[in-house]
DNA sequence: ATAATTTATGAAATCGATACCAAATATATT
DNA sequence: AATATATTTGGTATCGATTTCATAAATTAT
């Protein structure tokens, strides 16, 4: 490999200018400017980062982190994030965390290890008190995800009115005992928390007193996250003497478990029971029953997403950004 | 950002002694050992990579180069590569090229940066006289695609075998007009070339010689990669007055959005037009009509295309990999 | 007890770049 | 023409680690 000496000792130049020219460093004489550019492409010569690294510059990368790169909502997120990157010259570096608390804590230490300037966190597996420590080391940005009062940039949908407007969705169709599968841990969601699953749980709720209808707590599924997991809550449903007419599931992968179940036991959706899922993935349109569903706003999240970061680096933090809008998408499943 | 000496001097030890802790070298009594392992902690102290690499240690990072992770095969071919690699100890940086030859570039061009040991190409934008001049920094490994004759590691499907088997399938099944869709561009795909594309033309075009059927050229469809291509791929067919029976696309997107204008259009899958698919993508089974298609062995591939590298990097590369097999899935589309 | 090894330790060179400083050269001002 | 100022240029310290080398201490062999 090429060093900087090598391209010095060919242009017969220090090496000095060599690294004047590499910078776009004014005072050098566009005569040696030319001898240096040439020794550098007759070499093949590239900086090596490590070395510029140790001299203190920006890595110009940032961690995305994510979940699982397989699930479309994420992988959807990043495009637009590291789209939006691109354009702004950064690195975008996607980091799987498969919901381990060890992997997001890998993805925070590179900032201290300065692989990067910042992170961009879609999804919190650890505790604030863990992650703020990384605060010293770069930037943090949330997005999708939010937990409330933190000093770092946020952007998130409004989960609250997205669930309230599905809800009342649901309700003008005529529906009325609303079933709720959330991906939660079987842990408290009744307090009114304020995080992500609280807030459309809350959604949720109030739509239905604000009809002035009550919520049967048997009808609410804990830890759905896959088709298979959708598959088992119909089952379940089925056992149930007191039976719901629709269900609001977590998310299309959830909903699209459950409208299969049903067809595969003769239960028919929307009219024995009405399915509306969340997120709006690409193949929720194709499903045998097209689904309702509330879209998520993706591609602006990401967009925000990437936006606060490259801000937030600029030393324009911005920290009161309007949560982003959930839109129900009415389909035939609901 | 505590560095080396910062923990040197706080446990009362030379840099070496704690240089030596770092790595376990031997040579240092447990008395010290034990005092800078303190220091560092109560440091929060981790080694600086970029000192590292400068004194020439491996990054133990690998690139996975896809065009784009929305796309589910690449998304859970990288997956899987992942997953393998993480096993191993290895980062993985994920580098989407959009189809881009110089994004493609960018990531061959971390090998010579050293920011990455190798690089796991999953398509291939660039000509190889230009990739190769690569191989002089790190190791490449070709998964997915491959080219004829290279000195690298390669894992691919036996595409050709896969087309032949889906013909046949189709043959079968009673269909005998049979189109073909492929994401290639309109350039000369008769020859027999000995690429991804013109294997699996050339096993559909064997699959039908051997039956005595001859081929209608107006029955082939370039540049389908889009559902949407399927949509103008379905409206295209509708104008033809000697219509194929059944239609081999690309991609199980390709196919989805053939069967959903014919959906729209009142052709019925798959009594007056087959459609089957390629890839095996979770929507498939849950499509209006549930897609017959041609599946590839995506985790198997990612498996070994990770396990090639890291034999590679221990110098015990692996050139001779028999192609893994694709598989007919059987549903309803054809 | 003395010599020969082995183990433990630290000082200093090194990796490849950047940036400060001083010296040399060119240009502008009087 | 002499002085002041600005522009070019190269030498060298530096970033944070690893590694070689020399030296000191401990262990083993004679």
């Amino acid at each position: 490999m090429a060093t900087i000496s090598d391209v010095a000792k060919l242009a017969g130049l220090s090496v000095s200018t060599v690294s004047r020219v590499i910078n776009d460093s004014p005072h050098v004489s566009p005569k040696k400017r030319a001898l240096a550019k040439e020794a550098m492409d007759q070499l093949g010569y590239v900086p090596l980062p490590a070395a510029r690294q140790l001299r203190g510059s920006s890595s110009k990368s940032l961690a995305v982190v994510v979940p699982r790169i397989v699930n479309p909502f994420f992988s959807y997120l990043i495009d637009s994030i590291e789209r939006t990157l691109i354009s702004a010259d950064f690195n975008t570096i996607i980091v799987q965390t498969f919901g381990n608390k060890d992997q997001e804590l890998g993805a925070l230490e590179l900032l201290k290890k300065q692989q990067v300037d910042g992170v961009i966190l879609c999804s919190i597996e650890n505790q604030w008190s863990v992650i703020k420590e990384y605060l010293k080391y770069g930037k943090i940005v949330l997005a999708n995800e939010y937990l409330k009062d933190l000093p770092i940039p946020m952007i998130y949908a409004n989960q609250y009115e997205g669930l309230k407007s599905g809800t009342e969705y649901l309700l003008k169709q005529g529906f009325s005992k609303i079933a709720y599968a959330t991906g939660r841990k079987k842990l408290s969601i009744a307090p009114l928390g304020s995080d992500f699953d609280s807030d459309r749980f809350n959604g949720f709720q109030d739509a239905l007193q604000e009809a002035k209808l009550s919520f049967n707590s048997n009808w609410l599924f804990y830890d759905a996250h896959t088709e298979e997991d959708g598959n088992k809550i119909l089952m379940e449903i089925l056992k149930m003497t007191d039976k719901p007419d629709a269900i609001i599931a977590g998310s299309d992968e959830v909903a699209a478990g459950i409208v299969e179940s049903a067809r595969n036991n003769g239960v028919s959706v929307p009219s024995q029971l009405g399915v509306l899922g969340i997120d709006d993935q690409p193949m929720a349109s194709k499903l045998n029953i097209p689904l309702s569903t509330i879209k998520q706003p993706v591609n602006e999240m990401g967009i925000k997403a990437a936006q606060l970061m490259i801000a937030e680096l600029n030393g324009e933090g911005e920290r009161n950004t309007t949560p982003l809008e959930l839109k129900v998408i009415s389909r035939q499943s609901a």
